[in-house]
DNA sequence: GTCGTTGCAAAGCGTTTGCAGCCTA
DNA sequence: TAGGCTGCAAACGCTTTGCAACGAC
């Protein structure tokens, strides 16, 4: 049935090379870079396969796109940053919430979503705070 | 500056009758109970100010539009029901998350969501359970 | 009468779909 | 060569916006 094209093949490279969620543009302007032509048509059909044949996962946070994920991945919570937006992998274990579920509905999965600022963002901060200190002690 | 408006008064009152989050939709078909003429775009723009003057809070829930509930609420986590959609209002703490807060971040807030089915479409699928039984007992 | 508010229709925007041509097998 | 796959453009569904009429004050 499914054909080995050069979409497909870059697409699943895409995948392959990266540590965090990422939306069908993300993964467009990364495939891209290795066939030009390629469709955004292409990339959200592909996406919606590869997640439906269980090669990867759907991530959906509020009021975002949704972004996809290697399936095989160890649990783990999303952390998302205010500054840049950018989704990331945080360890965490399923069994985190028991204590938080209601008695009076059946609950069978939940969600953990954080929200903050990353690593690279807060670094980036910082170093601005210094540039503008220099510029302020000029 | 803010006229008393009917429309306003309204979708108001959906909210003071109401015990959990609504779509942009479901206030709409509320209110129209008691103004007819009312339109989509009226409840949009109305949803977005009241938000804004801190009256509502948004409540945004993966793959959703965008509900809203009062604002003066105790911190609770939201849980939706698989069969009906519907978003409940589920107690808990604040402190509950905080074990899993990674530290090379800075995490400043996190959300919650369960998921699973309400009480009410649980009493649903037993009474059709027992139909069908009913029905296969002919 | 002023100008904030409303309803309608059009515009946006991200995602999906129809279709003719392309390319894998 | 058959038919799955792709790119383009049109279609979609939800939300926002432009605009003329309406109505609160």
């Amino acid at each position: 049935m499914a054909r080995k094209t050069e979409q497909r093949r870059w697409i699943r490279h895409v995948f392959q090379t990266t540590e965090r969620p990422l939306t069908p543009q993300e993964v467009l302007t990364r495939a891209q870079r290795h066939i030009s032509g390629l469709g955004i048509a292409t990339v959200y059909r592909n996406l919606k396969s590869f997640n439906e044949e269980g090669w990867l996962k759907a991530v959906e946070l509020p009021a975002e796109p949704t972004r996809y994920e290697l399936a095989d991945l160890d649990y783990h919570h999303h952390f998302q940053c205010d500054d840049c937006g950018r989704v990331y992998n945080i360890p965490g274990s399923p069994n985190d919430m028991a204590s938080l579920y209601p008695e009076n509905y059946q609950v069978s999965r939940h969600q953990v979503l954080l929200y903050g600022q990353c690593a690279e963002c807060t670094a980036e901060a910082t170093t601005h705070h210094l540039e503008n200190a220099a510029v302020a002690s000029l």
